[in-house]
DNA sequence: AAAGATTGAACTATCAATCTTT
DNA sequence: AAAGATTGATAGTTCAATCTTT
């Protein structure tokens, strides 16, 4: 049952392998906008939140740990799409907030990544489509048990 | 053909969400025998080779940038699990060689990698195992076309 | 000039430690 | 003490520039 003596990649190295790939073609389209997929994934945060909000929040939309966030926010500020104000409720929070420069590139990054995905899943059949993200979301759930 | 009115994540969002919990997982099993992915990617391709191999073909066999696997190999030196040879035919040349050590780790490595892989993907279907296998060809490939 | 390797800068991410405010 | 945020260290990655050897 194994004819060909080619070494067959380990499903889980295809998983990240894949995931790299597409990762890169995403950041390629985004760097025209002059942002990033962590970028955007605050902006877009920010944006459906509809006002400011504390970073720690921020940090736990965006999954990830709130040093990161204080990372993100500052280059962000740095390139005016972002800025930090002070929570009139408690002195402890600070809050991110959107510019109109934010808002803007948020929109040209969010056609950006449209244009990708087309590019990428618009062939897949909806069957493909509905397994894949089936297949994903129980790798992601941690394995085995469904 | 929505009635919920949950907000569906995009497909490439999901993809890239359960290669990161997959690739934390591996890391965390990996990091007892004080190894990452990207070390025991580079002990992976030593020991196939079975004999040492200049930096930049290692990148090649890694695909990724030359600058990366002369940092890799500056921690994987610290660590002792390689050393840097000159090469005798081209005074240009480094190649990378495991060490004893080097190899026994790797051995450490695969095994825990083994382990990981079993619990994450062990309780899969055949056919699951086969279908994530070839639409994450089709994605890696460039999309569309498969 | 071209190939092999390194260095320095930037981005993303984590962890541990710290500082301020509650 | 606990919560919010920041800082400093480390890992991994890319790119651009540099240095040596061919």
């Amino acid at each position: 049952v194994n004819d060909r003596a080619q070494i067959e990649t380990p499903l889980w190295l295809a998983l990240l392998h894949a995931a790299s790939r597409v990762e890169t073609r995403f950041e390629a389209a985004l760097a025209e906008s002059g942002l990033s997929i962590s970028k955007l994934g605050v902006l877009r945060t920010l944006v459906e939140a509809g006002e400011p909000m504390p970073l720690s929040r921020l940090a736990g939309k965006l999954s990830c740990v709130k040093s990161n966030v204080t990372q993100l926010v500052d280059r962000l500020e740095a390139d005016g799409l972002v800025v930090r104000v002070n929570d009139p409720a408690d002195r402890r929070s600070i809050l991110a907030s959107v510019t109109a420069e934010g808002r803007a590139r948020f929109e040209a990054g969010r056609t950006a990544v449209g244009s990708v995905e087309q590019e990428l899943f618009g062939a897949f059949e909806t069957v493909d489509r509905e397994r894949l993200s089936r297949l994903l979301a129980s790798v992601a759930k941690g394995g085995c048990g469904s």
